[in-house]
DNA sequence: AATGAATGAGTGTTCATTCAT
DNA sequence: AATGAATGAACACTCATTCAT
């Protein structure tokens, strides 16, 4: 029980430290981050950083990935609750704007971060890469299902799955970066994916 | 004669120093390459780096910048080309993919930057921006005149054009870092930009 | 208790840091000084300086400043017990000489300070031209009463302090820099301020 | 007659090249200056300085030892004119006040090195540190005959010039630095010097 | 003689990481 | 477990000096 109470004040401390750096990473970038200042925005001393995270990278991954595997929950979640393929990329869609209009500073890294090749590192990348393609995955098998049923034409699962999250990672960008009252809403680019230019 | 001798050299130099630099940023980031990297790779002192730009950043948007300028000339040579939208959006895909996979190390650079909520920057950035939105532009304008000549159905041809870059950039980001033998050609990205996923 | 011993150790370093910075900056002069060179002559890393001091010309100042404060004490106290004008003057530049000549590294860069323009700094050195001028006011204010008491002849207060000043200065000079063993010795300052050339 | 006319362009570009120094060196200090600045302000490039001076101390020496010994000229020229010791001192002080106000940057070099403890090098010093001690012994075989021939009190000839050089140097930092309208003036100072605080 | 491009050693400062308490 | 003082490697940038032209 003393066991589990330690264990209980150590994750505590260990969220509490993830959701300090992430506002940090999200604000600053990671290079200008500084461990120093995300121990302070967890109320820590710098060396109890050091206690739960084993560097700076560990940190920045770790807030990567508890943000990813969030975000697939909530679209795991909503999409499995649609019957149809054109529900099911409605709610893929809405679900990632929102989260991430609700998580600005996650949003960031994760903009950042899956804009940008990952470098030297691609060690512990892999795993964050899966719950990037989980997205992938999810969608790849709906999309898959969509053309079995003849909801939609014949196509490349992967390369559809690929196009919608190409388009919705634009919206949301343009929406949080560019123009918040941006007329790029959901219905818009839902309508864009499944007619396509040409459409009806 | 003698002037103009000295400026050959001191633009090949620079030319030699954005090449290393180019290679040097896309292989380790900005934040992890040093000057002294640059200038070893452009095989001169550092303190010559100097003489020809006036700080990393600068060296840094200036690569940037190059790759944009001579990418935008070849979009719009290529896609003035053609005279239908289809034609247009095609050879807009294919001269980006082309491009980008020639210049490896640019592409990072490229895919860093406008994956990236750029920070801290802002400043010069405006003149970058400025070239990346031209991209956004010539798709818009052809996609409006398509829409006109009824080549299309009528849309939001600023919507529609941010879906075309951004299912290219992810057809790029495939191609070049997952899977290099992809089966994501320019034919298929381009068939689901036309038709939609509901197509036909 | 902690916090004290703590406070000690910190107050320990302060001391110990700007003791080196006092000789460093004594023997090189500030240019050529290194916060390096400081740091190893007060046996710590480099960084460490940086979390006592925030600047090189912040450390500077503080050896500047220290030396000053403690001059000015010892100044003061000495001049107040002499109930004379003469016994003022006699103990101002016997105070200042004895100070000076035992602490050599400190006398350089009071030397190179008051004797340089002050360039490129002006802000914070307020304070510091503070401390100067109370050595200036020390003197002139006696040198006033002394006026009134008719103890010497009526003359400007403030000329004379000055006078005194750069006559001690010099002698200091001279004794510490030219003939350490010269006969230039404060009896004999004190009687040519005292009655200047033409006497009696 | 070439021979001839080469060495006077060399000597023109050797003082215009001082010149230049004078001006930089006493607006910037001996460390901020930058050889390149001292090039552009006598209009040659940087190569050509070193044609002249082999260093940057070299510059400043020159510089400096070129103003001491216009101004030993002129102290010499002018004290030799005055018959009595108390026109002679009267001489020194005014001129010397004269030639620093008129040459400011050379004062604000000769402040900074006469103030300052010559470092690091010690050796060209030696000539420089003669020119200053024949302002001494200047006046101090002025004095020497003074009391000889009765003019003022038996003292030491040494220990009063150097009075004399004392209160002239803080006369012209008051006026040059502090109060430019200063009331400290030629008159007042050769008063205090030659009557002393008790005076008459 | 004159140039100015090239050099590279040197510096102040930051910050991820360690470790004694 | 927690702290935060200490460390020292790293880095952008400067500038006195050299040297090919």
């Amino acid at each position: 029980m003393v066991q589990t109470k330690s264990q209980v004040v150590a994750a505590f401390r260990r969220a509490e430290i993830l959701e300090a750096a992430r506002r940090v990473f999200g604000q600053r970038g990671y290079a200008a981050a500084s461990v120093d200042e995300i121990a302070r925005a967890a109320s820590v001393a710098k060396g109890t950083v050091y206690l739960y995270y084993p560097s700076k990278q560990a940190i920045y991954w770790a807030a990567l990935r508890a943000g990813l595997t969030e975000l697939r929950s909530q679209l795991r979640e909503r999409t499995d609750r649609e019957p149809t393929l054109n529900g099911k990329i409605r709610a893929f869609v809405a679900t990632k704007v929102e989260y991430l209009s609700r998580h600005r500073d996650f949003f960031r890294i994760y903009q950042a971060e899956f804009g940008r090749v990952a470098r030297s590192v691609g060690c512990l990348q892999k795993d964050l890469r899966g719950l990037y393609q989980e997205q992938l995955e999810l969608l790849r098998s709906a999309i898959e299902a969509g053309v079995k049923r003849r909801e939609i034409r014949k196509l490349r699962p992967e390369l559809a799955a690929l196009g919608v999250v190409a388009v919705t990672r634009e919206l949301i960008t343009e929406k949080l970066l560019a123009s918040p009252a941006s007329a790029v809403d959901v219905d818009a680019v839902v309508e864009l994916l499944w007619k396509g230019l040409a459409g009806r």
